[in-house]
RNA sequence: GGCCCAGUGGCUCAGUUGGUUAGAGCGCCGCCCUGUCACGGCGGAGGUCGUCGGUUCGAGUCCGAUCUGGGUCGCCA
């Protein structure tokens, strides 16, 4: 039977004290972690967001009544005590952070029955993650999430200091807006008012923002959900949250120095991790090039080698094939990893595949000085010798070789480095590798498009000697977009905007834009920028992904409150579901009959 | 959409080349216990082995399909 608070109220957080309290009388409530009933004497761990502290339950104390409700006591009641702050008389216990004192207690109020959860609730829980995300609201109440969303609050709270001590403004943007078909899926959100139209939930508030640059606010940010129709994964959930923010009147250097200022500030106010300043810089070409990955993990070497040279004209068609094709021929090195077995070495060709590769090329120098490769009888000694001097490789060193065109051989390789330093165990998980990309191509290639479509998005300003090619050599325009990596995962990233009308056309253009489909799809932002525009620039960064990185969490869903599963349904709510028919006919939607 | 992994009492797992009545730890329920904190002691309940179908004298175990969850490729301007 619950009882009233009435008369009651809490004087501290279980955690919160120690003893420095001793002596005091308290009232602290909280869920029953554990009770011990020795007999005559019941122990009772109380827990709350803070922590847990010992109550200890003696009818000489609290009498008979008070007594009694205590031997009734089960995980996850909620109570109400009322007691006196003592060092403990028993046994100090080390593992704890109230470990020195508990409460004796005087007063005792159950304030609600539980029945027993369908999961433990404790630190580092060995639950199937199905079953936690099912009954989300007990998964919260363990230790190592409610870690994780009050270091979560703490950021957020630490941005929002940062940034506004810095001139930048807090200024929310819609969520109802207009699709556009540029980018990600879109969610869409039909119109009750509007038949037959449908609003747009923001992937982020990128035009916007610009128009209140256009509007004079100079400084923005928006601690900013958004929201993308694409397939999950550990890092990525269908709404996630961007620290959104815009400058006017500036660079890129600037928006950089600004970021990197607020993201070292977030990891010494969170985790004490003092960053230096500035961060190391990288063009996308060298990334690609030395990691494979425009989010290079830099916790390791074992970068990329260009061997194209060292095999012109070898006897393995492999090799030869990919050159003439206009590819490139580049390997990694394995050190000391020859002798690894024929089965691993399949699994990795296997992973390879994975990634586009048709096979995977392997020499192993062997602690002899001798080779034992997949290719080298379509070599000669000399060929061999070549090839390996070019990896400088050494005895006991295993290389492994991709032969293709550029991109395939870039993510062949880029995921073989990062899948072979964890199976190697090379990763210095204690450190934090920030690092920004550059110089990132303007456009990418679309096969499907048969187009050029903008890597960034459509707004991102070309580097200013390359602005001449847009319309003669698209595909070696560089863009004035930056990304900020962290271990390798892409944290966040930005760009300078167009800010002429002139230039925004040409872009359109490049794009395959008609002038009418632009001005249908971006029509507003093209006529603000007719009306006085300042230069700015601007960067998102993905504040579930950095939370996931400083708390070491291996999912993006320890940091989320109530995640998305797989198949973007929430396993509690069981959202989303079918809607009333009355609900579609308001709304003037038919559902089309299921196809075989 | 493709590929890979997992599914056995409430939880976490074991279960041999297919063989009798499917086990353990924790939790849960009852009784006992005045210094426990992974409390302890005694007793007890609890499982159509994700689902459907097949092979077999016999399936938790083998085969097929399917569902659920996870990882990943595609996708994510």
């Amino acid at each position: 039977m619950a009882e009233s608070m009435k008369g009651l109220k809490r004087t501290h957080r279980c955690g919160e004290l120690s003893a420095a309290n001793a002596g005091e009388t308290v009232t602290v409530m909280g869920w029953v972690q554990k009770q011990r009933n020795k007999g005559g004497i019941i122990f009772v761990d109380l827990r709350d967001r803070a922590g847990i502290l010992q109550v200890i339950f003696e009818e000489s104390d609290c009498g008979a009544d008070n007594f009694a409700k205590a031997e009734k006591l089960r995980s996850e009641f909620v109570v109400a005590v009322v007691g006196k702050v003592e060092k403990r008389a028993g046994a100090v216990n080390e593992s704890l952070a109230t470990g020195e004192i508990e409460v004796r207690a005087k007063e005792l109020r159950i304030l609600s029955e539980a029945e027993t959860p369908p999961f433990p609730i404790e630190e580092n829980s060995k639950t199937k993650e199905e079953l936690r995300l099912k009954y989300r609201y007990l998964d919260l109440r363990r230790p190592d999430l409610q870690k994780n969303l009050i270091l979560r609050s703490k950021i957020a709270t630490t941005i929002r200091n940062f940034l506004s001590r810095e001139g930048f403004l807090e200024i929310e943007t819609p969520i109802l807006n207009k699709s556009t078909p540029e980018g990600a899926r879109d969610y869409l959100v039909p119109s009750r008012v509007h038949p037959g139209c449908f609003y747009a939930l923001p992937q982020s508030p990128q035009i916007f923002k610009q128009l209140l640059m256009c509007s004079g606010y100079d400084r923005y940010f928006q601690i900013a959900k958004c929201f993308r129709d694409e397939d999950l994964r550990a890092d990525r959930q269908p709404e996630f949250t961007q620290v959104d923010l815009e400058m006017s009147f500036v660079d890129v250097d600037d928006v950089i120095d600004a970021t990197e200022r607020m993201v070292a500030e977030v990891c010494r106010e969170a985790i004490g991790l003092e960053v230096a300043l500035p961060m190391k810089r990288m063009t996308w070409e060298e990334a690609m090039n030395r990691f494979g990955s425009d989010k290079p993990d830099t916790r390791f070497g074992m970068e990329l080698k260009d061997v194209s040279e060292a095999v012109k004209g070898c006897g393995f068609g492999v090799f030869t094939g990919a050159l003439d094709a206009g590819g490139s021929v580049r390997g990694i090195n394995v050190k000391g990893q020859a002798e690894m077995p024929r089965k691993k070495i399949d699994a990795l060709v296997e992973f390879a595949k994975g990634y586009g590769a048709k096979g995977l090329a392997y020499l192993s120098v062997m602690p002899d000085g001798s080779y034992k490769s997949s290719f080298a009888k379509f070599m000669t000694e000399e060929e061999l010798k070549n090839l390996v001097a070019a990896m400088e490789g050494e005895a006991g060193d295993l290389l492994l070789f991709a032969a293709d065109r550029q991109k395939i051989v870039w993510s062949v390789l880029g995921a073989l480095r990062v899948e072979l330093a964890r199976q190697l165990d090379m990763i210095d998980n204690n450190r934090f590798d920030f690092l920004w990309i550059t110089h990132f191509p303007q456009f990418e290639w679309s096969d499907e498009e048969e187009r050029y479509v903008a890597m960034h998005h459509p707004f991102t300003m070309p580097m200013d000697e390359d602005l001449e090619m847009l319309e003669t050599d698209p595909g070696k325009v560089r863009a004035k977009a930056y990304d900020i990596v962290l271990n390798g995962v892409e944290l966040g990233g930005g760009s300078v905007r167009i800010f002429q009308s002139d230039v925004q056309e040409r872009m359109f253009e490049a794009l395959g834009f008609t002038k009418e489909k632009a001005y249908a799809q971006f029509g507003f932002l093209l006529d603000a920028f007719k009306y006085g525009v300042p230069p700015h620039a601007g960067l998102a960064i993905g504040l579930d992904r950095f939370v996931m990185l400083l708390v070491k969490a291996e999912s993006i869903r320890e940091v989320i409150a109530f995640p998305k599963v797989k198949d973007a349904s929430c396993l509690m709510s069981e959202a989303p579901g079918p809607v009333d028919p009355a609900q579609l006919e308001e709304l003037c939607l038919s559902l089309a009959e299921e196809e075989e």
